[in-house]
DNA sequence: ACCGACGGGACTTCCCGTTGCT
DNA sequence: AGCAACGGGAAGTCCCGTCGGT
């Protein structure tokens, strides 16, 4: 047979991008692990060779796979900008756009699906969930206290807090669109959100800086 | 067995009642029916008699008693404060404190639990979530509506909008509590709640009306 | 409720009708009691009533039903014939051409499909089936019998033998079309029933005496 | 357990073995699964792991077992003979003489109670019933071909008619004996067999060849 | 005579994980 | 590193029959 060089790095990472995808569509409880075999053409030896059981999978994949989504996802690109409220709504906006590789409207966002899956039903799923969550909390917190040093938010503003409840006011939003599916929803998610953002500019320059 | 009188109504309601501990515990995936069964001391042949599957059971569950529960939690409640502002707030406070029959901030809300997990795998459990949705979002802009005609809230607010938004902000934050499960991040969450909330004061009122 | 009046004979024979609708597609195994009760419109109680189980409806369907069946579709139609020869090919071809009741080409013979499935399963079966075999046999004899005398059948024929020999021929071909459907074979089995039947005639008449 | 060699293809075999014994003696809608198992002494994961489903594994039996027990049981025996009358005939006795390992008489012809339970239930057994029909049906043909040519049959008998006419009195003998279980109906059959063989015969040679 | 809630159990499906092997 | 046979068990479906009632 001339079969494909053996590279267990490459397996073990199509295994969990396969993992990742059947959790996305059904869950961490819905995914099989045949459809996961199915989707690689590997078999059951190799599964287990790299994991040890299906949570073990499910771990990898957070710590792997969605880790990684977070960090391109957010952080590195909210980032790129100096203005913390123009970075999250470009950012945003971006997301549901995108006609992407994860459909953040219909089938919702992978970490808040799992954090409702999951968190209260494995406390090693829900450590995960949370350690993640924090992440992306800091990197707004840290995008909003460079705004507040160079004047794009208010000096009063808890940017902590205030991080985490951006975070809060997303998952909701992604939520309420997975089940709602239309228009009226997400254009109410979105002046949401711009109002929120926009109330933590500087008192003086309150106004609203990014009209769609 | 006590229990040997034939209420039919009743029968269902203690299999609908169970139905829903089980998945408002594992979510409906992770619902057993022999848990059920258990639970009620009933027969499957009983439990076949009043639902056809699985799924009808999660349907019954979802018209029977969390219609219900939607309405009890918060629509009625909601209905007795003439400022919308302090009734939001009333009963978030209510629901976070009470360790009540439903624990939203370790077990998160019913109703987002299962959006998140059902509404992207079954139409028809979406089109029930979305109902229900929708009913709580017109619970609030009611309650807003009177309150801008009351003069609790600015005139100038489309209470549609903010209803939604709202919710999306209700169910981010039960989201994110049931993964974090901390202190400091109820204080964000119900921080973020207050402001948004008094972001819909009338312009010269603006100010927090509610103090914790 | 304008209910129907009560006839419990009448109520018994719709329920061993359905019964026998769904033997006849299904077989005996395979008939669903619950589907007699949907095409009845009848419930469970009033089934049980007239019946003291599932096997029991078999019974009465072969007792009340089939036997009746045989009665009507060969018994009497044969008897009219005063050539025996004659009338198993009418009636035969009656038969096959009726797109009547029961569909011999497609769903087989009745009586046929239950010596199949049941003879060697329940013993109460077997003999029902036995005793209405013997009756259909017994027809063909007395009619063979007749054409003895009337100079239509060879006086050296053994007529039981032949009489048994004829259904033989009859369920196999029935059992043959059921599974081939196709028109080759129906025309081999009808030359070869004529052939058969044909070799029956005297000595000297010996001819092919139906051509179709 | 013995048995503790691993063996795919002989495990196989034993399930299907095990699946023949209990359609020929229940029907396929009558075989039990469960029993399979308890015949093989294998678990369910096995089952499942060489079959899709139950009615997979009827069509396996038919595919992999009938066809191949047609093939003994018919097809090479009436090659070895000459004479199609005399090897029809030698293989029928054999058969119903022969206490073997498949009781013709008590139980039928496995592939005739198939044919009878499955052929309006499933296209899929039908395809595969009316295909072994016709193998069965064409070693009968190719050896009155060869009976022609060398004298033994009439040079006008249309050969595939009269096989399968032949088949079909075969399968309705069966099938009546099944259900009556008598010596005299057994006779009937054979001497009705036998006169129609005889009849095959050519026109100057038309005598009793087998008598027994 | 008829209704229907329920008991009770069996059956297929289906899946996770282990283990001998290459 | 990867393969595939198999163990083992539980879930959901489905159905026959009983029994208290009207």
């Amino acid at each position: 047979m001339m079969n494909v060089v053996r590279d267990p790095d490459q397996t073990r990472n199509r295994l969990i991008a396969a993992a990742f995808d059947e959790i996305y569509e059904n869950g961490f409880q819905g995914m099989r692990i045949e459809e996961i075999l199915k989707r690689t053409g590997l078999k059951k030896g190799a599964l287990y060779h790299h994991f040890a059981s299906k949570l073990d999978i499910g771990y990898a994949v957070m710590d792997e796979f969605i880790a990684d989504m977070i960090e391109d996802t957010w952080i590195k690109p909210i980032a790129e900008y100096d203005d913390p409220i123009e970075g999250i709504s470009k950012v945003v906006l971006n997301i549901a756009q995108s006609d992407g590789e994860y459909d953040y409207i219909k089938k919702g966002c992978p970490l808040n699906n799992l954090a409702q899956e999951m968190s209260s039903l494995d406390e090693g799923f829900r450590q995960r969930i949370f350690n993640l969550l924090q992440l992306w909390i800091l990197a707004f917190d840290q995008s909003l206290q460079r705004g507040k040093e160079n004047g794009f938010v208010d000096k009063d503003v808890d940017t902590t807090s205030a991080s985490t409840f951006i975070v809060a006011i997303l998952e909701g939003c992604t939520s309420l669109l997975k089940a709602s599916q239309d228009e009226t929803t997400l254009q109410a998610c979105w002046i949401g959100l711009e109002s929120y953002l926009t109330s933590l500019r500087p008192a003086t320059v309150k106004s609203n800086s990014l009209t769609q």
